[in-house]
DNA sequence: GCTAGTAACTTGCAAAAAGCAAGTAACGAT
DNA sequence: ATCGTTACTTGCTTTTTGCAAGTTACTAGC
């Protein structure tokens, strides 16, 4: 199913790598919701842009092996999963804001840097 | 073959229209090259990751509609083009800065930032 | 004039990935 | 006993990739 995909690298540079594991549709997507607070497969799968299931699970699977994205299970009956950013992880906020900015400043009725602040102080609340 | 794509959002969110335009695992490489210095379809091809000719194609293609690249003829006999990148393009800059700061913190053997920059330097003496 | 070479793509087709709906397992609530 | 929820998995169709080869326009060399 995977052969060996991680062993492979399609070049030095640091963007190739990056989107090695970064570059689609959906994973940043997940990341976004982890640095927004959300926890659960649940909370991922109720998200506005509604990722398909078994592409979410596919993702996180390959977020726990890049070492970006930790799992554990917070409750045993009924067992439930949270997962969560590792620091690797959370150094991604940076890339995440970057492109909020841009996406704020050149594409029309994006929601605000500031609004997204609220929701990630509400969330956290 | 495009049916209505550039008109459907998938969601207000910023990082989500940021993917529907670079998320996949070549869009941002062009850029890279683009803000390396490089110009023309063959300079691209060259790069190191080896994209598809089609691919390349059918990028730049959406990145102009996207208005992140711009592409005039620059010779006529025989017909030459050059791509580079809009204001639009050039304030991708910081997102792909992000990518390499995280790689190179994050995943082992990326260039650095350094040696990049005297790329870039050399490219544009 | 003929062949070779380069730039910038396009076309055809097989393989991989995405997307959708439905199904499953384990539980708790009614 | 049935319904609802969480956390996934499975099967299948559709879309996107990736690869090789082909095309057009032109230049250089013999």
């Amino acid at each position: 199913m995977k052969k060996h995909e991680a062993a492979f690298k399609r070049s030095i540079c640091p963007v190739a790598n990056t989107l090695d594991i970064l570059g689609d549709k959906w994973t940043l997507l997940v990341v976004r919701d982890l640095l927004l607070g959300k926890q659960t497969y649940s909370e991922f799968q109720k998200s506005e842009e509604g990722i398909p299931s078994n592409i979410l699970a596919e993702r996180l699977k390959r977020l726990q092996q890049a070492g970006i994205v930790e799992k554990r299970q917070y409750q045993q009956r009924p067992v439930r999963y949270a997962y969560s950013l590792t620091e690797m992880g959370r150094e991604l906020g940076p890339v995440v804001r970057s492109m909020i900015m841009w996406a704020n400043k050149y594409i029309p009725g994006t929601l605000s840097m500031e609004k997204i602040e609220e929701l990630i102080a509400k969330n956290n609340a």
